[in-house]
DNA sequence: CCCGGTTTAAGTATATATACCCATAATAAA
DNA sequence: TTTATTATGGGTATATATACTTAAACCGGG
């Protein structure tokens, strides 16, 4: 860590960024630390700034930070970016992975954990939090290999928001202009693939892999 | 805000909190502060160093920052504390102020702003963000007078619970030792007072009351 | 071009939830 | 003591969800 570093923080909580920022200066006086409040505007910092490192929290508005990653690793494989999130996004793991971060933080870790992410990372070595190897390690022995390799259609993730809302399968299917009993199959197929056995199960599931907004 | 002062800052993560430390440091040099990662640490040292002023994180492990305000409220009434939580939380406004607390931020607030919110509650006076302001007033508007004054009994809230959980009706019956038609009127009664037309929405409503936790 | 998945739709049957009604006992509050 | 609330249990009916089945039309990748 000898060399003069940009690094991106993308949070939505201006609070959390500015104090994390100070923090960086602290620790890495030589850096240039820059700031998103979303990952919209996180894409325009990386194509104009071309940070070294990019600290990327998930649950945002306007864009997440799986969706932010995957967009910027297809711009540049090569991006620095290390997941900045909070507990309870253990679903999320996966999905940020697969986009493409090369790092796994809790918002609960030290500053010397973020201060040897950033440097495993910049060596183009990987680096996961012990909660997230943990966690990780806790589902494989779980269930074997079954990994959840849940993947909703566009139709589905639509039907459930509804569900959610509160809406029946009649009223649903009201809406989106189909039969009723095509709701009732996509109902179905939900509960299938999230193996869930009511509605209230389901309505958990789709806030704890954030296809709903609190 | 010429006199030393002692804030407590009351977050689980550690991040935040050693972010947020540097923060105020930084603005208010002479200010002393400590730090607490849950509401029961946070009883501890308000007994032990008296805090002029203590930030309240909400959602906490081990006990939550409505339970703990509402404790140190209880030891001392004039005790200064500010709520710093995340949108979403909306439903907790009501319940930390009825706690106790004096001011109410959000953590996407600049740090001015709880440089404010800090020398007003110093004052005696209340502080609360406009966000706050602007969501408490349109809930306002929204149904004039009808606060939602919203309580749960004890078994109700046994029940909403097994319901969240995924259990039936029958099945809850079975655990709590109570026919099934006892759990159907316990279920029509929490339908009614949440406002709920079915399972979905009694679930969201348990979630974003903080009744379960994710 | 065929194959797999998605979306669409439906038949039939059962399980569960919801909407009303009612009643009793215990407890707490006024 | 009267009143209100809660917890308990039930009758009856409808609405909705769930579990099985089958099947046609579409669309993209090998």
């Amino acid at each position: 860590m000898d060399t003069k570093k940009t690094i991106l923080i993308v949070d939505d909580h201006t609070l959390f960024r500015n104090g994390l920022k100070l923090l960086l200066q602290h620790y890495l006086p030589d850096s240039v630390i820059i700031e998103s409040s979303n990952g919209e505007d996180a894409l325009l910092r990386v194509t104009n700034k071309m940070p070294d490192i990019i600290l990327m929290d998930i649950n945002m508005p306007v864009m997440n930070g799986v969706e932010a990653t995957r967009k910027i690793i297809e711009m540049n494989p090569q991006a620095c970016i290390i997941a900045l999130t909070m507990h309870g996004d253990e679903s999320y793991y996966y999905q940020m992975i697969d986009a493409g971060a090369k790092g796994f933080l809790l918002k609960n870790s030290k500053p010397d954990d973020v201060l040897e992410a950033i440097k495993q990372v910049c060596q183009g070595k990987h680096y996961f939090s012990e909660e997230i190897m943990y966690s990780v390690i806790r589902n494989l022995n779980k269930s074997d290999a079954e990994v959840p390799d849940i993947q909703l259609s566009s139709r589905e993730t639509e039907v459930l928001k509804m569900i959610c809302a509160g809406l029946s399968n009649q009223e649903i299917g009201d809406k989106l202009f189909i039969s009723k009993r095509t709701v009732d199959n996509h109902r179905a197929s939900l509960l299938e693939k999230t193996q869930s056995k009511n509605t209230a199960q389901l309505v958990m599931y789709a806030i704890k892999n954030g296809i709903i907004e609190l």
